[in-house]
DNA sequence: TTAATTAATCGTAATATTGCAATTAAACGA
DNA sequence: TCGTTTAATTGCAATATTACGATTAATTAA
């Protein structure tokens, strides 16, 4: 079907995997990574900087901005993007929180 | 085109990305707590556990597997699931340190 | 106003993902 | 052996994702 049955699942299992999924995909993990790197808002050279038509990077930088992982702000012509350091701490904590998960014993394998 | 262009990205964002993609559906998410919930293997009832058919939870494992996230062990005419602790230890090491990027000081936004 | 620049959006093609019914394969018990 | 049980695989349909060219919208500079 192509379609997740969010339905049958936790409201928790949900946010997990929608943080997950948004991070799927290298060109996104690349924008972030920059990002980061650069360590202020960057406008406009994402397109060069990754190797992606500029439609393509636009897409992905939605993606991130809807799941609330990036802010931009129209400068001019050019649009700045940065970090959302509030909703990427949240996503940090619930990931951080579901990957902490481990076994006090493991009793068979 | 629905593939994505792994060869332009660093071999760390595609391993993340990929480590991400198997975390961003609800039912892997849900299987992989179960199995921590559980503390033990699993034989047969994640198909009972999780709304599924038995078809799509087997995929879903296998997708699983084959990150080698779980391991399964056939136990007669069952099979029993568990986590594979090396590996999802390094998973946790690899998105954390990704998550555990900063900004050291955020000049702009 | 007009041209130039930049990024979002639209439209489309190719591929991937999700889900399930049906079938197959493997192992056990009678 | 033969039926039963369990899980993997196959085949298929529906939807999602990825990518990009072309267009549009918005802003600036001349």
């Amino acid at each position: 079907m192509g379609l997740a049955k969010t339905e049958i699942f936790t409201e928790e299992q949900n946010t997990i995997a929608s943080m997950a999924k948004v991070l799927g995909h290298p060109a996104r993990v690349s924008i972030l990574e920059y990002l980061f790197k650069l360590n202020t808002c960057v406008c406009g050279d994402l397109v060069d900087e990754i190797g992606l038509a500029q439609a393509t990077i636009s897409q992905h930088l939605k993606e991130l901005k809807s799941m609330g992982l990036i802010k931009g702000s129209v400068e001019g012509t050019s649009v700045c993007y940065c970090i959302n350091l509030e909703n990427w701490s949240r996503m940090k904590n619930t990931l951080a929180e579901f990957l902490d998960q481990d076994l006090t014993s493991n009793t068979c394998c």
